[in-house]
RNA sequence: GUGCCCAUGGCUCAACUGGAUAGAGCACUCGGCUACGGACCGAGGGAUUGGGGGUUCAAGUCCUCUUGGGCACGCCA
């Protein structure tokens, strides 16, 4: 049977005050210090409804509420009301509701029957996939589990960045200087190469501008010859791009990038016109912010070419037709913020009440302690370098694996790769981060290689237990950092919330360290096999439910777990 | 010049809508398997949360001033 102890508490809260259940669940605590109690209630906002003292209102309340099966103790300490559920109870519903619902504990039905799309990854064709694409990626994978746990449909959108002027830029190094043969060897190395090359030569010989701009320009009306090219350049570089994905564990559901949007420009320009919004200013098109305190969205370049702002607003109207989406999620750097702004409020501008759905979820950019990084220089840290030295640093601690040998590769790409994604999400999201393999490629307590290791060790033990008995008695589950375990599981739900909410993946990264230390502090203070029944049952089940919510954590980072390693 | 963001032990980071003694990891000092994997665990020292003022019963969190850093500001995305 189920149980809400929030509820129960609530309950008994509100049956001697004038205030209902939903209001005072609203109220509820889980106190720091787990001493204090599993639930309180802080009486401070009511001192100024009742004119008495929080102290007095906690001592007063703690007397008339009387403790029944579920909530084993009431106690008023410094104007907290704290509530203290029966450990037996409360261990039996928690474990038996994990035994039941597996993968699925700690889920929600919140979103059902609402879509949610989020668009992340977005590199750009015939450019390298760096470190910056890699925080978009993880955070869009991760973000896309989440919701889809509390209930959402989501929609995965790659975005790619397959149309622009830099795509002339390309033909025109490409007519001069391109190499078929090396091309298809190393499609972007080489594309790079010949991208670096125009920016060079542009330097000297500005008529080079002029002509990428025409390219462009016959791209965009359609000319075969182009088009070719555009073609192959992309088949070439998503081909580089799946094996990225297929390593990270990622997938989209749509990648309709800029392209797609190309023949649905003229559309956003006639509706933009009809509101008269458009504004002439130095040949170009834009749409005055000034009111909002905003400089000018641009919509038509004064070469009559798109820019990226009317591609998301086709975009985002597109998306609004397709999917009639509950909230449209952006994951891009918050250098971009600004962008989202203008081409929010332009979408709201143009009678979308929906723009509000619109969401920019920014990281912050990455930077590197000493190398300055530019695509345009060819300067760059490639991602696939960065998992290859994960990969390599795992199998150096795997010396003394007892895994087979044709298991040893399989694994430590798991973890290698889990450990980078695990490095990226373990942190706040909007905080600059400081590119170090130290830090990246840790092993330690806070880190990817740390949960797995903590996996292994539980699921370890549940391969070797045997002659367990039928039915668990958790009342023989006493030890300080038993109850402690349960607890924290039991917030599952709680912290999956609260991940949704912030569109914070770092939340769950945080839990599920601090369960990994509770684990491994029973691990090592409780032994298992070699006890004595009916505790050693007791025990198994414990392990059974943590290995089960640890996967279910790592699973909405998007990290895959090992059994062994 | 305008706007946005950041500042927490030596280092890297936590702290849910303001709530109880500001928590971890690394590093440092001590200590722990005749039990299941030591990529582990336990203990300890170390912070007047950049600085000043304010609001509040309560401020790392809100307001204001200030210092230092980052980012963005029409024809790249």
């Amino acid at each position: 049977m189920e149980m809400d102890y929030k509820k129960v508490v609530a309950s008994l809260i509100s049956e001697k005050t004038e205030f209902d259940i939903d209001k005072i669940e609203g109220m509820l605590e889980v106190p720091s210090n787990t001493e204090m109690g599993d639930y309180a209630l802080p009486c401070f906002k009511l001192a100024s409804i009742y004119k008495k003292s929080p102290v007095m209102i906690a001592k007063e309340l703690a007397e008339k509420i009387q403790p029944n099966d579920e909530i084993s103790s009431v106690t008023p300490v410094n104007g907290y009301l704290n509530f203290m559920v029966n450990k037996v109870s409360f261990a039996t519903t928690i474990l038996d509701e994990i035994s039941e619902k597996g993968d699925l504990f700690g889920d929600d039905s919140v979103g059902e029957g609402k879509t949610v799309i989020i668009e992340s990854s977005s590199p750009n064709i015939a450019k390298p996939f760096h470190i910056g694409h890699l925080c978009s990626t993880v955070i869009g994978q991760s973000l896309s589990r989440l919701y889809q746990s509390v209930g959402y449909k989501t929609v995965k959108v790659n975005h790619l960045g397959d149309w622009g002027t830099q795509f002339g830029k390309l033909i025109s190094a490409y007519k001069h200087w391109g190499d078929d043969e090396a091309i298809e060897k190393e499609p972007i190395k080489e594309l790079l190469r010949i991208y670096v090359k125009f920016h060079e030569e542009a330097e000297k010989d500005p008529e080079l501008d002029e002509e990428a701009r025409r390219y462009f320009k016959n791209l965009e009306g359609g000319s075969p010859e182009e088009t070719k090219l555009w073609q192959w350049f992309k088949d070439l570089s998503l081909k580089e791009f799946a094996l990225l994905y297929n390593r990270l564990g990622v997938s989209f559901d749509s990648y309709h990038g800029e392209s797609f949007y190309s023949d649905k420009m003229p559309e956003v320009v006639d509706l933009l016109e009809e509101r008269s919004l458009l504004k002439e200013s130095e040949h170009a098109y834009i749409v005055d912010l000034d009111e909002y305190n905003m400089p000018p969205c641009m919509i038509v370049k004064s070469d009559g070419a798109s820019i990226y702002a009317t591609r998301d607003i086709a975009a985002a109207i597109y998306r609004k037709k397709e999917y009639d989406f509950y909230k449209n999620i952006y994951v891009v750097g918050i250098p971009q913020a600004l962008h989202f702004q203008q081409f929010f409020k332009v979408l709201e501008l143009m009678g979308n009440e929906w723009s509000k759905d619109c969401v920019h979820v920014g990281f912050a950019h990455v930077r590197f302690p000493d190398k300055k990084l530019s695509t345009r220089t060819g300067n760059v840290i490639y991602l696939e370098d960065v998992l290859d030295e994960s990969v390599n640093r795992i199998k150096e601690y795997m010396q003394n694996t007892k895994l087979e040998e044709d298991m040893i590769d399989p694994t430590a790409e798991k973890i290698g790769i889990g450990a980078v994604i695990f490095a990226f999400l373990k942190r706040s999201r909007e905080k600059e981060m400081v590119f170090t393999w130290e830090d990246t490629l840790n092993v330690e307590v806070e880190s990817g290689p740390y949960i797995h290791y903590t996996y292994a060790r539980g699921v370890n033990i549940l391969r070797k237990a045997e002659g367990l008995a039928d039915h668990p008695d958790y009342s023989l589950l006493t030890e300080k950092v038993e109850t402690a375990m349960i607890n924290k599981m039991s917030t599952l739900n709680d912290v999956i919330k609260e991940a949704v909410n912030r569109n914070e993946p770092m939340v769950i990264a945080r839990y599920v360290i601090e369960l990994s230390k509770l684990f491994n502090s029973f691990y090592n203070s409780c032994k298992v096999i070699n006890e004595e029944q009916p505790l050693k049952t007791a025990r198994v089940a414990l392990i059974q439910a943590c290995c089960t919510v640890i996967k279910k954590c790592l699973y909405l980072l998007g990290i895959e777990t090992v059994d062994a390693m």
